[in-house]
RNA sequence: GUCCCCAUCGUCUAGUUGGCCUAGGACAUCGCCCUUUCACGGCGACGACAGGGGUUCGAAUCCCCUUGGGGACGCCA
C-alpha cells in the first residue's frame, strides 16, 4: 500500500511554528515511504478564511520546500460531496436533525458546567425523527454510539480508549447547511485515500468521534499518529507573546529554511545523539514510531546555532544573494560595495542570522555613524595620531590592494612606530567601522577598499585633532 | 469543572526487552586555551531521573498515589 499524508491547514492566518513541524513530519514519512502528501486547505469556515491566508501557508511552506503532490484541494469546492455524504447518512439514520437553538445550546451547556459535568449535548432531538419543515432552521447532528467505546492504536500514544459516554453527537452540518471539521475531514481523508492521518495532539479527542464516523461509513480506518504541541519556553502554549510564531517571520529574520526544518525535526523526535540532519538523512532515519510522546518547548537559541551551523556551510553565492537581500531591505545599494559573496566569506564564521550578518556588513557599503562612544574614547586618542598618519602614508602607497600586502603594511607601521600590532588594528578597526569589533583587520581594510580606507582614516585623524568635539557626527549615514 | 494525555540537566534529548547509568550528548551559562578585536575552534565546569509508596537480588526504566504541566469539551478547525 502506497503511503497517503496529509497536511491540512485552514487558511485562517499565517503558518506557525507548529504546523511547519507537522507538515514537515507529514512530508518526511510520505518522501521516506515513496508515498505522497496531499495538501488540503480546510476552508470551511467561511467567515475567517482568506485567500491571503492561502497564499501566505504556501508560500511558507514552498520557502521551505514542503512540497505537495497533490492538491490543493480546497474543501469549499467539494460541497456537494459533503451533502451527499450527509443526506446518505441521514437516510441510514447515522444522522439526525436538530432543532435546538443556540440559546437553548448555550444554557445547557453553562448548566452542566456548573453542575460539575462535562458539557455535552443531550439528545434532545435525537430521537424526533421529524425532517425540517420549510423555512425551519435545523442543524444536522451525528447519531454517535450510546454505548461501549472506541479503542485504536496510536502511533505515538499507544492504545487510546474513550468512552462513547463521552462524545457527544456532533453537529455536521450547520443550519446554512455547509459541513463542519469532523465529517469533511473524515470524507476528504477517506475519498483521498489518507493512509496515514499524522496531525497535532489537540485532535486526539476529535478521532474517537471521526472513527465512528469513519465506521458509519463503511471506511476502513487511517493509521493515527498524533504529535504533541510545541509550547513556548515558558511552557505555555506557543503564541504571539513568545515572540515569532509565524514560519515567514523566521525567514525574515535570516533563518535559513533547512536550518528551521533541521531544527523543527528534532522537536519530539531524535536519532541517537545527532543533532545535524540534512534533509536526505531526515527523509532516510525519520519514522513516526519515534517521536516523543511528551510535549517540547520551542528554544530560540538553539534554532540561532543550528542556524549558524548551516550559514557556515551554505553556498556563498545563495548567502551572497541573501545577504544582498537584507541591506537592500534597509535601504542599502549592494552595488555600493564589495560583492556579496566576498563579505559572506568574512562573516559567514560570526553570525547566526543572515540579519545579522548585514548588520555587521553595513560599513562595507556606507560610511559608518558616530563611533560608538567608548570605542572612540579609548581608542581614538591623541597617541593614535602619528600611527595612523604613517599607516594612511603606507596604505595611500601600498602598490598591491591585497590582505597580505595589508597586513605586512600594518606590521611594518605598528614596528616603525614602536607599536605593538592591536594598537594600531584597533584604531584602525574604529575609524573604519565605527566600532571595535571587524573580521580580521587586513580582510577588512581590503574589503572596504582604498579609498573608502584613506577617506575614514582622515576623518578619524581629524576627530583626534578636534578632541573629539565633532565626533563623526557630521558624517552621518549617507548610503 | 469533566474527560484524555504527559513527566530525565534552564531547554532539546540519549537511555534497545529493568542490571554495562558513578545517567550520555547538544543548546544556553561560566571558566581556561587559541588569538589582531569579536567570533569560530579546543578543553573544562555547572547542571536532571518531580515527590511518595510498592514489585524485584536489582528501577530513570514496571505498577499505584500525589503533585505539576498540556490538551479537549463550539452551528472553529
Amino acid at each position: 500500500m502506497t503511503v497517503v499524508t496529509r497536511f491540512p491547514p485552514s487558511p485562517t492566518g499565517y503558518l506557525h511554528i507548529g504546523g511547519a513541524r507537522t507538515a514537515l513530519f507529514n512530508w518526511l514519512y510520505a518522501r521516506g515511504r515513496g508515498g505522497e502528501m496531499v495538501l488540503r486547505i480546510e476552508d470551511t469556515d467561511t467567515e475567517r478564511s482568506t485567500q491571503e491566508a492561502v497564499d501566505v501557508i504556501m508560500q511558507a511552506m514552498e520557502w521551505l520546500g514542503l512540497s505537495w503532490n497533490r492538491g490543493p484541494y480546497f474543501q469549499t469546492r467539494r460541497f456537494d460531496r459533503y451533502r451527499e455524504v450527509i443526506d446518505g447518512l441521514l437516510a441510514d439514520g447515522h444522522a439526525y436533525h436538530c432543532f435546538c437553538s443556540r440559546e437553548r445550546l448555550e444554557d445547557l451547556r453553562e448548566s452542566q458546567r456548573a453542575a460539575g459535568e462535562k458539557p455535552r449535548y443531550d439528545h434532545h432531538c435525537r430521537d424526533l425523527g421529524r425532517k425540517p419543515e420549510a423555512g425551519e432552521d435545523a442543524v444536522v447532528r451525528f447519531r454517535n454510539p450510546l454505548e461501549g467505546s472506541v479503542v485504536f492504536d496510536d502511533v505515538v500514544r499507544g492504545r487510546v480508549e474513550i468512552s462513547n459516554s463521552e462524545m457527544d453527537d456532533l453537529i455536521i452540518a450547520r443550519t446554512d447547511g455547509t459541513p463542519t471539521y469532523n465529517l469533511t475531514v473524515v470524507v476528504d481523508d477517506v475519498d483521498m485515500g489518507i493512509t496515514h492521518v499524522i496531525r497535532g495532539d489537540d485532535h486526539t479527542n476529535n478521532t474517537p468521534r471521526q472513527i465512528n464516523i469513519f465506521h458509519a461509513l463503511g471506511a476502513s480506518l487511517p493509521v493515527f499518529a498524533h504529535v504533541p504541541l510545541i509550547l513556548g519556553p515558558d511552557g505555555q502554549r506557543l503564541s504571539k507573546r513568545h515572540g515569532a510564531v509565524s514560519v515567514l517571520e523566521y525567514r525574515d529574520m535570516g533563518i535559513l529554511p533547512e536550518a528551521l526544518l533541521n531544527y523543527l525535526v528534532r522537536l519530539g523526535w531524535s536519532h541517537g545523539d545527532q543533532e545535524i540532519f540534512d534533509l536526505d538523512e531526515m527523509i532516510d532515519l525519520f519514522d513516526i514510531t519515534d517521536i516523543n510522546r511528551s510535549a517540547a518547548s520551542f528554544d530560540l537559541d538553539k534554532l540561532l546555532w543550528v542556524n549558524q551551523h548551516y550559514i557556515r556551510q551554505a553556498d556563498v553565492d545563495r548567502l551572497g544573494n541573501l545577504l544582498a537581500r537584507c541591506l537592500h531591505r534597509r535601504g542599502i545599494r549592494p552595488s555600493d560595495g564589495p560583492r556579496p559573496g566576498e563579505v559572506v566569506e568574512l562573516l559567514r564564521e560570526r553570525v547566526q542570522t543572515m540579519v545579522q550578518m548585514a548588520d555587521q556588513a553595513l560599513y562595507f557599503y556606507a560610511e559608518p555613524g558616530a563611533y560608538q562612544p567608548e570605542a572612540a574614547a579609548k581608542h581614538l586618542v591623541p597617541e593614535a595620531l602619528p600611527r595612523l598618519e604613517a599607516l594612511a602614508e603606507a596604505l595611500g602607497a601600498l602598490e598591491n590592494w591585497r590582505a597580505e600586502d595589508i597586513n605586512r603594511v600594518i606590521k611594518d607601521v605598528a614596528a616603525a612606530q614602536g607599536a605593538k600590532f592591536p594598537q594600531l588594528a584597533i584604531p584602525l578597526r574604529v575609524a573604519l567601522s565605527g566600532d571595535t569589533v571587524t573580521p580580521s583587520i587586513d580582510q577588512t581594510v581590503r574589503l572596504v577598499g582604498r579609498e573608502r580606507t584613506l577617506s575614514r582614516l582622515a576623518r578619524a585623524m581629524e576627530f583626534i585633532r578636534s578632541d573629539g568635539v565633532n565626533g563623526g557626527k557630521n558624517t552621518g549615514k549617507n548610503a
